[in-house]
DNA sequence: ACGTTTTATGCAATCGATTACACAAACATA
DNA sequence: TATGTTTGTGTAATCGATTGCATAAAACGT
């Protein structure tokens, strides 16, 4: 009986016309008080839903919007989503979520599913840098969905982004191990074909050079962003001559896999060694000893993505390509602070 | 040009009908070889995407599912999620999520904004135990929507779960801590109104009893889920006469923050006091002193909780209730380890 | 009492895809 | 040659809601 209820179920329920229901559940000042009771109550009684399929296929607009990660388990992205959801639900946008796992071939898939979806508008975290990738991106843009990129982006016309200042973050931890009284800085990075890697590596470098520190190539080590990682990177960086006296890691996993491997070989943090991590995780102001490290303004992030969005949502003709790049901040905590010690 | 081509323009631009169009795409062995290829060029070419909102307006299945939960951005909702869209990936599924801060309101609104998108299924930790929220659970059912219930739950008639025995696991933490010597056991537990806090508690109780050991209400102490409720909560403990030799949290946060509070007050652990928590967060295993927890299988329960829906959207007609109960497993780390010492 | 508004409602097209049914053309069979 | 069968397409209804246009009924004016 109670299966899903129609506006022509109330209709016919009432002799009326689908017209005037729905009429009347819009509150169109057209149709009587007494009809429009009538309605209200008869599709209470019926537990009547709107259906937005059909709404949307008729408007053109559904109403939900996609999110693309590599994976929603990681603190980062987590915390992103769901600062675009609390920004979109007063809106009443939908999200929906997929993951790429950083594989180019589901990333396209996804992109796809959403657009056959009828998503109004995509938010979007690269993670590849495929030129088959932005061919697919491309025809996003024609069928005139918004499609903005946070944190890893790529430049493409048309594109608005949303990221952190990897470069000034990057600079500003290096500058600040050595304002310690550090000289070896040696430097875990991601992959460095992600924009925001190659912006970190570069903000280190640039910090080096700006004072008078050369920069040595074998102190860069390309780490996964996995504790283990970090502490294989410890094994290689200690066994070098001159050991480094502080490690940037570009990933707080790796920096918390340093920072073991160093304890378990004797030396002291941060008299021996500094180290400054990067994101920001929640475990790195929980441990004993706590972990210095650049915060990336995750609900922010979430916060100005969505806006940006709503914004091209609403505003489909013109094409506003909008750059918003948020300042990170350099949490300095007691793996690297000599001087407080 | 290119904007949303429909089979209608690719039938216009062949000079044949939608029908064949909608044949060709969908490979209907009725369609010659020759239109076949013609469709699918011209799709090609005017970048075609099937709506799928028509498809599912038509078909009265949207293969969209509805996630709610508190919140996403907590370590234990975020990899349930990972594991749910993971799981409903390869069945062309998508993942419509929603937060509810704990609020009953926006739980009860959530549950009504995925009815009219349609969903498919509902996938649900519920937040709060109104009966307001009964009712609106009864509705979905009425409309034969799947809905399923996992970690948090609440008894309804042909609602489906998937949860770990809450019961169990701090029956074996609170032996554990029994084994390793304790005798003044105290815990922190979460709002008990909640079906997973009462069964913690109930579980802390019966070890007591079946192993000798009388309950002590001031022992039982009111914490939420965070590292300063957890000192608080020493703070209180520790002031009481006899004070208690062991600590069971019913979350990892609270016992987290209760370690850092025994630490500051001169408290050796775990030979002054033993410490165990609730969820496996990341944190605890990374700690200095690794904290001892319940792991509650977020992957195996993401993926189960979307196994039983898929079940259940297949088979509509029947309703079959299922109750999944997983077993959790206790880690037992330094913060509880007396004898491996 | 008759034209003119106003008010409340119905009709029918539309959004994009699917599909039962109909049917023409080509080919096979008797 | 007449009839039956196969093959490939087209016609039109359908899913559920909205909305421009038409119109009947009521209210009003003179």
């Amino acid at each position: 009986m109670s299966q899903k209820a129609t506006i022509y179920d109330i209709a016919k329920e009432l002799n009326i016309s689908a017209a005037t229901v729905s009429r009347a559940l819009n509150k169109n000042p057209k149709i009587s008080e007494a009809t429009r009771k009538l309605v209200s109550e008869t599709a209470a009684r019926l537990n009547y839903k709107q259906n937005k399929l059909a709404l949307s296929l008729k408007t053109g607009k559904s109403n939900n919007i996609g999110v693309i990660v590599p994976r929603i388990d990681s603190n980062f992205f987590a915390s992103i989503i769901r600062s675009i959801e609390e920004e979109l639900y007063p809106h009443k946008y939908n999200v929906i979520i997929c993951q790429t796992n950083e594989d180019e071939n589901r990333e396209i898939d996804n992109v796809n599913t959403l657009l056959n979806a009828q998503v109004d508008g995509i938010l979007m975290s690269i993670s590849n840098t495929s030129s088959e990738n932005d061919r697919v991106i491309t025809k996003v843009l024609e069928k005139k969905v918004p499609i903005i990129f946070f944190d890893r982006k790529k430049n493409i016309d048309g594109v608005s982004t949303v990221t952190i200042n990897d470069f000034n973050a990057a600079y500003a931890a290096t500058k600040h191990l050595i304002d310690e009284g550090c000289k070896e800085i040696a430097y875990l990075t991601g992959d460095r074909s992600l924009e925001i890697y190659e912006n970190r590596y570069l903000g280190y470098c640039q910090a080096l050079k700006d004072h008078g520190l050369t920069l040595n190539d074998d102190f860069v080590i390309r780490t996964r962003s996995k504790v283990e990682a970090g502490q294989q990177a410890v094994k290689k960086l200690m066994s070098m001559k001159p050991k480094p006296d502080a490690l940037f890691s570009s990933s707080d996993f790796a920096a918390l896999g340093a920072i073991q491997e160093l304890k378990a070989q004797g030396y002291r943090i941060p008299e021996d060694i500094c180290v400054v991590g990067f994101g920001n995780e929640p475990f790195t102001k929980f441990m004993e000893l706590t972990i210095s490290t650049v915060d990336q303004c995750t609900t922010e992030m979430g916060k100005i993505a969505a806006q940006v969005l709503l914004e091209q949502m609403e505003n489909t003709e013109v094409a506003i390509e909008k750059k918003v790049v948020l300042n990170p901040e350099l949490i300095i905590r007691e793996s690297s602070s000599r001087k407080t010690k």
